[in-house]
This record gives C-alpha cells, structure tokens and sequence, in this order.
DNA sequence: CAGTGGTCTAGACCACTAG
DNA sequence: TAGTGGTCTAGACCACTGA
C-alpha cells in the first residue's frame, strides 16, 4: 500500500487519493456503481472501515453518492436532484419550473488572454465559445412568451471538447453539464463564482429584453473537473426582478 | 438513552441532539472546550466511536471545531479565522483587509410585517433595528479616505436583544456576531442570503458616496442560531465596483 | 435470500499539546 | 508524561434493495 503512494499521509486519504484517480481516468463512469466497500478493502488490503472513511469524504465531496442497499455511484449531472445543482438562480414565488435555453452562438476560436489564464491554457490556444439565453416560462394564467431571465456566455477549453457543435447542444435533451459529462467525459466538481451588480449594455439589455442600463447580476464562474482542473469559464447576466440568487452560510 | 430521547435514530444522532442542546442550554460556551470524548461516551454510556461520529457531524456543521492535542471547543466568532465567516465580500485584488465600521443609527420599535415573519415574531413586537455602514480603508498610497462598500440594515428580536445600543456596538472591538455571542448568548450558526442586482435609491447612494442608480448587489440575509431559530435579518447594499461577493459552489 | 451500505463496539496505537 | 483527538482494525449486527 505504502509503496503505491510512497508520501505519507493516512491510510484513508491515500485510499481516497486511488478512487480520485479512478474517476479521473474514467475507470468508473458518472452513474456508474464504483466496487462495494468489501470488495475495495480486500483489493487495497485495508480494513473496511478505512475505505468507507475515504468514501464518506468523497461523498461529502459529491464525487460519490451512497445508496443504502444499492451500492456506491460515481456522482453525475444526470439525476433530477442535482439538475440544476450550480444555478443559485430561482423564482422569487412558486416552485422551480425548468427553464427553456436558447443557443444564440458556439464557435471555434482563440481563447483571449483572460480566458487562457483561467482555463490555464497556452496563450491563443483553441477555445469553443457558447452563447445561450435561459427562459422562464410564463407562470400567469394567460400563458405569454417566455421571458429571459439569464445570458450565458460559456468558455470551454478546445482540445477536451473537440467536436461540440451548436447543433449537439440544440439536440441534446436535459443539463448541458451531462452532456459534458457523456460526450466528452467532463464531469464538473465544484465551482467558483464572482457576483457583481452591472447596468445592462445595449446589446446584453435587448438579448434579455430589458431597458439599457438594467441593474443585472454579473456572475462569473470558474469551474472544476477532478483533480482541481478548471475547464470552463462561464460569464452569465442574470436578471432580478422576479428571482434571486441562493446562498447558504455555513 | 434511549429512555432519555425516546424516538428512534440512530444512537450517534441521539447524542447529536443531546450535545447540540448543550449548546442551545449555553452549558458550554463559545470558545470553551467541551468534555473529552471518553468523558462523553462513559456519561451517556456509549462507545467512543459513537460521540465520535456525533462530534464528527458537528464539526462539519461548523458547531464544534477539533483541535488535536487540546480538546474539542464551541464554534464562535472570535477567531481570526472566521473573522468574517458570513461576510463573503472581498476586494478584486490585493487581500482582505479589515473593514472599518461606521454606525448610523440603533433603535427599538415594533417590528414591521415582514421582519416580524421572518423572525417568527407576534405582530407588533419589539425588534431593534440597526444601520451601519463598512468602509475599505484606501489602498493607494496616498491614504485618502475610507471608501463605504456596505450598506447594512439589520432587525434582531427584542427580547433576547434586550439592552443593546448605539454606545455598546460602538465601544466594542471586533465582529457584530461576538458582540451579540458575548453580551446576548446570540451564536450565529448559519445564514440564508438573497442576492439581487437593484439600481441605488437617493438615500442610499448619498450614504454609499456614488450616484443615484448606480447598480449594487443587494443581500437579504436571514441568519439564525441553534435550533434553526431565526435571529437576525439583515438588508444590505454592496458597492461591486472594486469589490465581489464570491461562493463556492459544490 | 444474498449483497449492499449503516451503525456500534472494543481495543490498539499514533500524533499533537502542554505542564 | 498524561491527556487529548486521529487512525486503523476486526467483528457483530441492523436496514435497505432487488432477485
């Protein structure tokens, strides 16, 4: 065991290190049941005490997700519960409906210096840039036009996601972060995100249409597959008039 | 035991409950060490595996912090640490330096519909109402004045506020949140927050230094104590120009 | 029913802190 | 050195799932 992972640290984290680097190189897919826990002790010859601890902590991670009776499952944008697990953004009344997206744009092209540096890319390296409006459906009786509530502009690192066109993603029924997850084994982990409050350009302003000048809700995300790799840069307008963006203080 | 917390779970969740009400009792205080694990598990006749797991849990929770060697302490907000541990506002560059507080106004009054209903309040009942401003010392070299970048709006409950005032905020050194774990027996255990972008109102641009209409990051937080009871409601204004509110998301 | 994760125990030993 | 939390083990039994 040692000799595997010859730094020292507890027998758990190296555990948890060996199960990172099996999702890591896609041994186990996202839904995917991983070994039960007797069988992973006997295969890394500890106790089973020691691998539960490592995955209690991935799943406290949400890189696992446990099932009593079922099994271990590698965690993934998929199920209904985490649909929407990195949207903050929810209707001030009413329940969460889901919301309609509109590709505007995905093109293929150098990443701007800013983008490179967040993405840790080689400087003008490819990059696929996204643009995308998300609706809310009407909520009266009448059942009007759906409204834009938020202006995504997304940035992806090239070379992991050769091969994404606008036409897959209009295609695609369900999260764009399955997607990644599936078509080009992306599995986002966690996130960073910087909140500011913008007045609405011109063009951003008739995109969600809104009066120039608008106060919006800049949000900037960076986020992470495994390992702590960043692999999108994520540039969103959201517009709060009618929702609000969640947090939890712990 | 379980004649003590007659309704079923599991025993390390029992004795969750059981410490946790220490706390709420305020048995044991901010800052003090609770008894050692062995000591616990002989008084509630369990293993030490099990106050363990219970301990483990809290500690999670940000209820409890271990320190190897010394014991396990009550969370409070005295540490440097969690200085700011529900303030997630920091400055786009250079690190965090501590905010200057300025005092507006502190006074009692009936507690207004919506403050009553969000701290489960009687119709009517007395609250106190604090405003204040925080302000970013200037980082230019030549040391101008302080910048104000929050505007706060803070209700808290009558009664277990009961002789809080103007003079007492000012003459204490340190966060709100110690002052009122101190001198109230108020710990904040965690907080929900509503972020908006909104366009400044006349008043509060004037108190913010920045033109009417200027887009802020408006905060509704709603913090609340053991037990999940709320305690404090708090509208703030966030100047964003050189300042972002940051999350991370997982 | 067999197989999975979840709980609980008892005991050994390690790592850190402080007198 | 004594006392604390941290790790690791081995084994028993419970609770849930699905064939």
């Amino acid at each position: 065991m040692n000799a595997a992972t010859p730094s020292f640290s507890p027998l758990y984290q190296q555990i948890k290190a060996l199960l990172v680097q099996g999702l890591q190189s896609g041994e186990w897919q996202p839904g995917q049941a991983i070994p039960s826990e007797t069988e992973l002790a006997s295969r890394y010859r500890v106790s089973q005490g020691t691998v539960r601890k490592a995955i209690d902590e991935m799943a406290a991670d949400n890189l696992l997700v446990r099932r009593q009776g079922k099994g271990t499952f590698v965690a993934t944008h998929a199920e209904q519960r985490t649909q929407y697990r990195f949207l903050r953004l929810v209707p001030d009344t009413a329940t969460r409906s889901p919301l309609q997206r509109r590709l505007l744009d995905c093109k293929r092209q150098r990443a701007p210096a800013d983008v490179a540096r967040a993405l840790e890319l080689r400087a003008g390296e490819a990059a696929v840039q996204v643009r995308r409006l998300l609706l809310a459906p009407d909520e009266s009786a009448a059942g009007g036009p759906a409204q834009p509530v938020v202006l995504d502009d997304l940035w992806l690192p090239g070379l992991p996601f050769k091969g994404l066109t606008l036409e897959r993603m209009e295609n695609w029924r369900g999260p764009l972060y399955r997607l990644f997850e599936a078509e080009f084994s992306v599995h986002m982990v966690r996130a960073e995100e910087k909140l500011r409050a913008v007045a609405a350009a011109a063009d951003d302003a008739a995109l969600l249409g809104v009066a120039p000048g608008t106060p919006l809700l800049s949000v900037e995300r960076l986020s992470f597959t495994y390992g702590d790799k960043p692999v999108e840069l994520r540039r969103g307008l959201y517009l709060t008039q009618a929702h609000h963006y969640r947090n939890t203080l712990m």
